[in-house]
DNA sequence: TGGTAAATTTTGGGATCCCAAAATTGCGTT
DNA sequence: AACGCAATTTTGGGATCCCAAAATTTACCA
């Protein structure tokens, strides 16, 4: 199970996402093998994973290229990974065993609300909204009865911005007071939306469930358009400093050759 | 780009599918490098892609075991390919380009309609009407403007049933005369479905074009429900016989993002 | 000088080897 | 006979080796 190239996996793709290796880059085994300091074999089971994952693209000939995720990507993405949680919104509304997981969401709602209540916006509060929100997200896709919804959504959660329940701070924004308030309003109008999705899935309206749902994804989308008015070209590179990407896994522990 | 692993992929998923390798049983990769004779080098490579698509686990300690896909995993999966499928509809009818495409379409409905009307139901026939039928639907998918949906779907359409554009048939049923009408008039019944989400694409009702997919994607999933109700206790292969499942279905042609 | 063919280098793929961890067997003690 | 510990076998992971195909450079001829 803990095997080296399920780990380079991620480190390679994180390397990628944050311009260590740049798009259209030329990469081979040899060189890969070279820079992580493992031999061409688990190299070679990395890059078949993440070549399927569209990262890399392996051409005809000899040699694979970066094929480094746009922005246009991730907001393909965010489009998909919503309409597939509006999706788990209206199956688990049908769900005739969803009365046993409505604790869950009302402990994230609850939370939330008296996270934003505190009106505080550091690192340590923001992770936990975070947290919150994540479990909120995660407690619907993997409760609408439809496993293969959430199986489906997981294999889109690599990249920034698309990890389940994840949320976008504007770092800037949130040093002056004016945006403070204005972020607290966005945090409270998407909390209100999970109190609606919450009471369609209860009730058992699931036509409200999947629309609030679609509403209440889209306004990831809309954030990510708001960046792109305000930067005249946006990269991948600002919208991982909008998110909470990061590597996840013991990206220490293997040292890289110098 | 021609590797043994890739190949090995769908050979194992397929042995996996029509029960060479059983569910729950383990595997080990000498086992495998002796079954499929060539070394355990590409084995592992071929395993990892396979543990992602589920159909493979790798628990803790050592070996591999078979997660065969159930009648449930088929039907969940149909599921979501088609609400995604509903969603390309959608963001079609959105599209400002969409009109060059529209004979794609055209063509695929009137193709339709001429091989109904020859009222043939033989394995020719057939095999012409899926090609048109997965023309339309490729069409959309892939012209909708969002990349990602068609990048999700072809993960998805390795398993029976699954293909995008694919038609279940039972052969049983287009033995009997009355078989044959009936049969014939859900192909009727499903391709005037094409003409009005054809239709709603080109005039741009975006919202119509969405829920006459859904209702068309739907009408595969109370298929195999008939099919569960024919038959008690529904097995895998018996799915199999009802669709055109092969080796080598799809996954080499389109799989990556443009 | 430009283009093509030949030679050389690079590179990916597969097989084999070695090792460590895990699983199994077997032996001995109680 | 049952349990536990140790020896042995099995098995997955990674490194290395070899080969063939591809890419690049060199050389030669028109």
């Amino acid at each position: 199970m803990k095997s080296i190239d399920t780990e380079l996996v991620n480190r390679i793709r994180h390397d990628i996402v944050v311009g260590t290796h740049s798009a259209g880059e030329r990469l081979s085994e040899a060189q890969l093998s070279d820079f992580y300091g493992v031999s061409r074999t688990p190299i070679r089971l990395a890059v078949r994973l993440l070549e399927r994952e569209g990262v890399i693209e392996r051409g005809e000939g000899r040699g694979y290229m970066v094929q480094s995720p746009t922005v246009k990507d991730i907001k393909q993405a965010v489009m998909v990974r919503g309409h597939l949680e509006s999706l788990a919104a209206r199956l688990m509304a049908n769900a005739p065993n969803r009365k046993e997981k409505l604790p869950l969401l009302e402990e994230a709602i609850a939370s939330l609300d008296e996270l934003i209540e505190t009106a505080e916006l550091n690192d340590t509060s923001i992770n936990k909204m975070q947290k919150q929100n994540a479990l909120f997200h995660h407690t619907i896709l993997e409760n609408c009865g439809n496993d293969f919804v959430a199986f489906t959504c997981n294999k889109i959660s690599h990249l920034p911005m698309l990890e389940v329940g994840s949320m976008a701070f504007d770092k800037k924004t949130i040093e002056t007071v004016n945006g403070v308030e204005r972020t607290l309003f966005r945090l409270k109008l998407g909390n209100s939306q999970h109190k609606v999705i919450y009471e369609a899935i209860r009730t058992g309206d699931s036509v409200r469930a999947e629309s609030v749902m679609r509403e209440h994804s889209n306004t990831m989308l809309e954030y990510i358009e708001l960046f792109e008015k305000r930067h005249e070209d946006l990269s991948l590179t600002d919208l991982i400093s909008y998110s909470n990407y990061q590597l996840n896994s013991g990206y220490n522990l293997i040292d890289q050759k110098k």
